[in-house]
DNA sequence: AGGTTTAAAGCAAACGTTTGCCAAAAATCG
DNA sequence: CGATTTTTGGCAAACGTTTGCTTTAAACCT
């Protein structure tokens, strides 16, 4: 009638380490010993210890160990939504960046979220006060917060990457987007465009903030007014880059005063973007020329080749790695800002204006 | 002169259980089942227990209860080696569904590894063997094997997805790659298509040998010989699949018979070899015809737009989720083999030869 | 050789939960 | 109203490690 304890019974949890203990003869606490501190335990015990644990093929359990030590070896990563944003990898390849070091340090790494609904966040925060991780990668977002707990208070080491939150008190790994949209801008200056589109991300993120005040600067510095360039779009997150684009198409083509070049802040809008001006007839880099911003390795592709702003992913992931590290090692440190320079990639669609 | 443990004594651990048992006047049990199973506490109790753990900002411990329970609330994927693929979002995509899938599910996610090599596979092992993980999803590869240990032997459930291993005692999810590539081809030969490219994929990849049979087997039902079709490339993974294109473009070059429609195993292949063809005169689709596989977004904004056969990645993540719990709950099953049809999406790039 | 220092190994108490079992209280019944 | 069943709450023993302290053994000195 009631279930059948025999037939479940079937858990096998491996060998202890109270197995390995017995096998080499010793007390358990020599086998942690020896497994953990190198130079506290005999090296012949040892060796006799470290054949009886692979011969038994012990593995620690890690959850025994982080209750124990009141630490766990999992870092999350908190995202500011989706992970993918149509042809741009950055997140995805800073991912990867991150947690490649990660695992050289002995850690792991787990996504701690996909959306930043109500429910996301409360996860975020259970995670983090629940004593399942050990520290935090925040992407390009505020600090999650719901009811009287913030992420603020968990007591965790957190960097902030391509956002910075340095006066936060958190340390941040950022790109320099407005000195790099500037010298792009520059650029085309430099070539002789004196009209110019640009292609916003949403309105009041602190990229597209960056990114042109970068443009006007350029302007500014080269005596020109901001009434140069005209904005589109703002309304989408980056997430819909390839309606953006569509979307400034249109901008486009109720423009009076065509401009002869466009700053798009994602490659995903350039895409986009180009492709519907191709469709009605103009010709890139000749009536128009496009610069845009991630560095997505198609855009080498694209004909013209998009002449775009590579973000250097892997020196990101790394950096923000190390400052982690630091920050998980001594207690408290002053948050550091660490600029990664991205880098202007020239390609065909920058040209100088036609007349 | 020796550590000072008074200024490093800050370890805030958090309002525990039995703070909130104080609180509320109960015993440590009483909270946990409070918290835990619904009906075996008074209702009154049980809402006084509530707002005491509010009031504290109580979080339960996960490792306590991980150790305590001997599961844990983890779920590790596996990858097969990058994250991202050039253009092809179809991992992270996924990925992204798993995630969200599974934290409706009360589950984490983990990302085990990113490279496979012998390290990483270690790694993974360790995460299974050490109690860390609940299940795992294993990505278009095969299980870990290091040493004595391999992934199968650690009664862990696991899920494998775009790589059939029913067989091997793994439910699977998989798409129909072989038929999917058969329509397309099929679809080419009805414009009027006889002499085809294949874009290959690594040799002995099982995406790959799906797909070529795929195309083989269209052939085959045209009454047409396997000889229609030359293979180019097939030594290099899918990560590097603009080079592949490039590759190809050359393969392309060299060949006497000119085929008059391309096949290409990833968008990144079909982008690349398109963007060469170009540069070198060809019109695309007059005098070469383009399919692609894997379905990304930035197909449609290509000059020509890329037909392409999409993987639907939502569908695919849900379902492995779903198998997953399943095999979670109830001990042995059956495994079962899931298949997510993969639809053709036709655009410009694909029409009937020229001659 | 006896005493003192140093190294090696063991004992047992944590870490923060869950849960089997039992006691108390409440509800139900005759 | 006493006897029986059902609910509710508490005690204490796990879960598998790590680690402070103690004991034992070894090494060193005079």
């Amino acid at each position: 009638m009631s279930k059948n304890n025999d037939m479940l019974g079937e858990e096998q949890s491996g060998p202890l380490m109270a197995d390995v203990a017995r096998l080499a003869g010793v007390a358990i606490s020599t086998v942690s010993r020896a497994l953990a501190n190198p130079g506290r335990v005999n090296e012949k015990t040892r060796a006799k210890i470290d054949a009886a644990a692979r011969q038994l093929g012990y593995t620690p359990n890690a959850m025994a160990r982080g209750l124990r030590v009141g630490k766990s070896n999992v870092i999350m990563i908190i995202l500011p939504g989706s992970l993918y944003y149509g042809a741009s990898q950055v997140i995805p390849q800073v991912l990867q960046s991150i947690n490649r070091s990660l695992i050289q340090g002995g850690y792991n790494l787990m996504i701690a979220n996909l959306d930043r609904d109500e429910t996301s966040e409360r996860h975020i925060l259970d995670l983090a006060f629940g004593g399942t991780v050990r520290g935090a990668i925040i992407f390009s977002s505020k600090l999650p917060e719901v009811d009287r707990r913030s992420l603020a208070n968990a007591n965790l080491p957190i960097i902030s990457m391509l956002f910075d939150m340095s006066d936060a008190g958190l340390s941040s790994v950022v790109t320099n987007d407005r000195e790099a949209v500037r010298d792009a801008t520059a650029e085309l200056i430099r070539l002789g465009h004196r009209r110019f589109l640009y292609l916003a991300g949403p309105e009041g993120n602190y990229h597209d903030v960056e990114r042109y005040s970068g443009v006007i600067e350029a302007l500014e510095a080269a005596g020109m007014s901001g009434a140069a360039v005209v904005r589109s779009g703002g309304n989408l997150d980056y997430q819909h880059g390839f309606d953006i684009g569509l979307q400034a198409a249109e901008d486009f083509a109720a423009l009076a005063a065509k401009p002869t070049a466009v700053i798009a802040t994602s490659d995903d809008m350039a895409i986009s973007f180009m492709s519907r001006m191709q469709q009605t007839g103009l010709t890139i880099p000749a009536d128009l020329s496009i610069v845009s911003f991630d560095g997505s390795p198609v855009c080498a592709f694209c004909s013209p080749p998009l002449s775009t702003i590579e973000q250097p992913v892997e020196e990101m992931g790394q950096a923000a790695v190390a400052l982690l590290l630091a920050a998980m090692e001594q207690a408290e440190k002053e948050p550091t800002r660490t600029v990664i320079r991205s880098k202007l990639i020239l390609r065909e669609s920058m040209a100088a204006p036609k007349s």
